[in-house]
DNA sequence: TTGTAAGCGTTATCAG
DNA sequence: CTGATAACGCTTACAA
């Protein structure tokens, strides 16, 4: 089978290349008649251009770059959503890097994509990534960058967040006001920009409430789940004051949940628990837990969109152009004042 | 700043552009000296192969693509899960494209993929999609092709899916053995060959234990989860002799909860669920669900392997190579025999 | 062991 | 309006 080029569709049509490729781009300078004959043979033939050529020569590869701790997570799920959706509209492709949280991989991930694969990044950094000299060392090949929800401060872009630190102070009063006055916070490892604000976030509405921070109700999770409910589970009988949780991670609300299950303690009578988290079926679970829930999905599509509008105009990212989304509190069973 | 590519490096290391190429790939005919020289350069200015270039000369972009409904579904974001790291594994790049169950974006997508972007595809079929013309003829380009879980019978290639009779039967003979008598089965709209593998089960599980199959009890679902909620709803409003429930698909199971619950019919007592699900949260819910959960993680990583390996090989794939996954039945509360 | 040069399919520049 | 031709950066015969 011979192939469908612009070779031999001009060939076919007594034709130079020249002039077929610029009839396939609607060019001003070709006549409608000559237009139209190409058309017909390229459609006929299902002719599609290939992709690595045109980036090659046009150094423009209408693709970006997706890098996230992991999917199957319904908050980076629907954040991909909205990236893909704002992706097709504009005529971009998608490719997807996992870290799975992990430092070495991000790493390699990245300086892999200085080969220009990818007209822009989107990123949401790996909860293991302390160093950002590799993403510093992309920002200087001039590839665009949007850093969404685990953002790098180090590196002056835009980034697409949202109020973590008011989250954080809003489910910890949430707590109080239910009657909590011996609350935890389980967060996720190490120095990831939001679980500090998250984090300053719960501390300023204890003390604000007259309650003093704890630095023993603070529990760093870690990147395995069953791991974590033996540390909830640690936490919970050395400390049997414990009458509510702030989940700063989805999962980490799960694993509570189980570690109360599995305590005999009652929620929300014993212990109240409200956790970040998109999970849909929040409602049905028993309880139904209460929620700060993201905008995932607009979280993502905007982050794309403000890659895209650069990558078109060719102009630099600026830190200026970042916004913040509000998460929203679903109050449910799981908090109920008692 | 001079761009970092072989003809720079040639440069400044006073070689050839084909040398350095050469040595960067440890061919065998470049002196061990040479080699050293040039990877410390190449290390050094941080070089990274324009894959555009590299794509256009061989033929070869070291790319697949998967082509999938959405990815705000548990079993979805699991298959990708597995289908990236079998990727990474191997050195490809992943490219992503959901269809939405639109069958006018499937088709505009598999056009778009005949341009060479990608090396393989992977997908898994829009619910909409009846007519596979633009699959066929993505399969007339020669490019290899791997379904999974949502397969296109039509096409002659591999295909991954999980035993889906059986599992169907399955999950029908556990609710009549679990006192159940008159069971509805909640499945998605049209002709996909899952949908009709699961209700096959379904039926000959009725007949099998003598209980007469009946079209009133089946429902199919349709994109919009309103409006399942109210299809639900009627459906129990006016069978209300309905005493159990397959849902074929998590969020038809989901749906269903919320509709016994606003009815105020109890989960298991008056209502027996189960439903082919991957939520982590089955568990949790209230009460626990019984699930049919598919190794979709597995799905996902068998699907990219038998793909990669046929493109390495440059060997057609054959619909010998499918493979079929066992399905695994979580009895828990929703079911409980009462 | 190294260098020269052709060519992948497209787009852009310059003539005609 | 159309055609010839030179890139884009890389790989790979073929020469030296």
């Amino acid at each position: 089978m011979t192939p469908v080029n612009l070779k031999s569709l001009a060939e076919q049509l007594h034709l130079s290349i020249a002039t077929v490729s610029r009839a396939l781009r609607d060019s001003h300078e070709v006549s409608e008649a000559t237009k139209v004959r190409v058309r017909a043979l390229a459609t006929a033939l299902n002719y599609e251009p290939n992709a690595y050529a045109s980036s090659l020569r046009r150094n423009v590869s209408k693709t970006i770059g997706v890098v996230i701790p992991k999917v199957a997570n319904h908050f980076f799920a629907l954040a991909i959503n909205g990236i893909e959706e704002a992706a097709r509209q504009s005529g971009y492709h998608v490719l997807i890097y996992l870290t799975h949280d992990d430092y070495a991989r991000e790493v390699a991930i990245v300086q892999h994509l200085k080969g220009g694969r990818v007209d822009g990044l989107l990123m949401s950094v790996a909860s293991g990534t302390e160093d950002f000299a590799h993403i510093k060392s992309l920002k200087d090949t001039n590839l665009p960058i949007v850093f969404f929800d685990r953002v790098c401060a180090e590196v002056a872009t835009a980034k697409v967040t949202t109020n973590d630190y008011e989250s954080g102070y809003q489910a910890t009063e949430h707590l109080i006001q239910s009657g909590c006055r011996t609350i935890a916070h389980l967060l996720i490892s190490n120095n990831l920009s939001i679980g500090q604000f998250r984090q300053q976030g719960y501390l300023d509405a204890l003390t604000a409430h007259g309650l003093p921070p704890d630095p023993d109700l603070v529990l760093n999770g870690v990147m395995d789940n069953e791991q974590n409910v033996v540390l909830i589970r640690e936490l919970l009988q050395r400390r049997p004051d414990i009458d509510g949780i702030f989940a700063s991670v989805e999962r980490l609300a799960i694993s509570a949940y189980h570690v109360c299950k599995e305590l005999g303690r009652r929620i929300p009578e014993d212990i109240k628990i409200i956790g970040f988290s998109n999970l849909e079926a929040a409602s049905l679970l028993d309880p139904p837990l209460s929620t700060i829930t993201q905008p995932a999905y607009d979280i993502g599509r905007e982050a794309a969109k403000i890659l895209i509008r650069a990558v078109e105009k060719k102009k630099d990212i600026l830190p200026s152009q970042s916004l913040v989304l509000n998460s929203e509190l679903f109050q449910r069973r799981s908090t109920a004042a008692g």
